[in-house]
DNA sequence: TTTTGAGTTGTTCGA
DNA sequence: GTCGAACAACTCAAA
């Protein structure tokens, strides 16, 4: 009866988890384990901070089933090989990733172990429908959306798992680090407790928000997710980052949903459907991580990280819609999904500047940061990627306040210069920013970085003569 | 193999 | 103010 080993990663829940599920059933020892390995090394500040949130949380969960979660910090493989040298264990198990540095460390974690001799299975889990079962008629993976959505959503999905009520323990545990030793927010020089106001850890939660999302929210999540004041978005990305909450049990709460006639509901289950086309992309054409999805695209004139992208990473371009935005993912770790798209197309379009620049500052700043759904959503945006946006969709954020801030609740909420003192956030901002940045709350609101009518033209006309 | 229809999220202009 | 067309051409998926 030697232990098994449960690596855990980006699936900190017990209900709806198959990989749990499988070894509690074992009637082994489980030896759950996170690591500090050389992928979560380089995440940026924010998701590695919430990550931290993310597994101290749940080693209360742990606990409270009478298991434990034990720290480790090191290089994937051997950190295991150390645990099973240590603990006798014959397997280790996880859940699948499947962004190119996951899959770069599990496939080297897998074939390390088994030319040790020791069992090593993964797990579905992270996403709905593995990236290889999914094929066009003429065997290909899916490039475009619509057809992809149409393949998939009446696709059997199995029902969730109950809740893992218990594991077997060891007769001893192995030694555990401080996770205090980690200081996993020591990036975080903006301020954890302002963010820290605004995330929502773990499972309980993200069970509380699907409830409440597919009960009140969904029926007009159509409509209601595109108001940038409102609370119409599920707001479910964050716990699904994080593996708090199972894909499966938000896809069956939505198709319930849209069995009782909440029309919204079919959109929600396209977004869901969104997340794996980028997962399922990230797999087939791992590249979509680091550089131009279509190559055609390497030679354009972007500009780089200069003085404009301090600004807009800032929220100072002089377009408060955009700037705004920025400002809320700085203060909150999160941004509306319609801000992203703005604060995106002014990045790339008006501004000429690499997505590259963009995806890294999100990386930064994201408590909801998924490797996939980011590489997509900039590439999408840029015109670069996958079922790219065509050239000429170029957002005018003045228009898009029009439409979906009309009442201008979102614009004052985080802009102190123009609404002076309007709300908690705005002044939040200027208590998180760095000094370096030396901009202070009664500055003069700037002129717009690039003029929307100029941009406007010459981005049409750098884009359409691409190549 | 060839053909056909379609393709997340927009803006502007002119009738 | 409202509405349809233009903004391009190409790739993708399926028949």
């Amino acid at each position: 009866m030697t232990p098994v080993i449960f690596w855990i990663r980006r699936d900190l829940r017990l209900s709806d988890h198959p990989g749990l599920t499988a070894v509690a059933a074992m009637g082994r020892p489980v030896i759950p384990v996170f690591i500090h390995d050389e992928v979560v090394e380089t995440h940026g500040a924010a998701p590695k901070w919430r990550l931290g949130l993310g597994f101290a949380h749940f080693a209360t969960e742990l606990e409270k089933i009478g298991s434990r979660l034990i720290l480790r910090r090191g290089t994937a493989l051997d950190v295991l090989q150390d645990l099973i040298a240590e603990t006798g264990a014959g397997a280790v198990h996880w859940s699948r990733g499947y962004d190119p540095a996951a899959i770069a460390r599990d496939t080297a974690v897998k074939s390390g172990l088994k030319s040790d001799g020791i069992e090593a299975v993964s797990h579905t889990g992270h996403i709905l429908f593995e990236p290889w079962t999914v094929e066009t008629k003429t065997g290909g993976f899916y490039r475009v959306f619509t057809p992809l959505w149409k393949a998939v959503r009446d696709l059997p999905v199995a029902d969730a798992l109950p809740k893992v009520t218990s594991l077997q323990t060891p007769d001893t545990w192995p030694a555990s680090d401080n996770l205090d030793d980690w200081a996993m927010g020591a990036a975080m020089r903006r301020g954890a407790a302002i963010v820290g106001k605004h995330v929502r850890v773990g499972e309980e939660k993200a069970q509380a928000r699907l409830t409440e999302f597919t009960q009140d929210i969904i029926a007009d999540y159509k409509e209601t997710r595109d108001i940038l004041s409102a609370d119409g978005t599920s707001r479910l990305s964050e716990p699904l980052t994080y593996g708090e909450i199972s894909p499966r049990q938000c896809w069956h709460a939505g198709w319930q949903a849209f069995h009782q006639g909440k029309k919204g509901a079919e959109t929600f289950l396209k977004e869901l459907v969104w997340r794996e086309f980028a997962y399922h992309l990230a797999y087939h054409t791992p590249h979509i991580t680091t550089g131009n999805w279509r190559p055609e695209w390497d030679n354009f004139p972007w500009s780089m990280d200069d003085d404009a992208a301090l600004r807009w990473k800032q929220g100072r371009t002089g377009l408060p819609l955009v700037d705004a935005a920025m400002r809320e993912m700085y203060v909150t770790g999160m941004m509306h999904n319609r801000g992203r798209m703005i604060v995106a197309s002014y990045l790339t379009k008006h501004m000429m500047t690499h997505w590259k620049i963009g995806l890294d500052w999100f990386e930064d700043c994201l408590i909801d940061w998924d490797p996939a759904s980011n590489a997509m959503g900039w590439q999408w945006t840029a015109g670069s990627g996958p079922d790219a946006s065509p050239y000429f969709r170029i957002f005018n954020p003045e228009t898009q306040a029009e439409k979906f801030d009309g009442d201008r609740i979102y614009r004052a909420t985080y802009l102190a210069e123009i609404y002076a003192n309007h709300a908690q956030s705005a002044e939040d901002f200027f208590d998180a920013i760095p000094k370096s940045w030396n901009l202070s709350a009664t500055d003069d609101y700037p002129q717009p970085l690039v003029p929307l009518s100029a941009g406007r033209e010459r981005a049409l006309e750098a884009y359409q003569n691409r190549g």
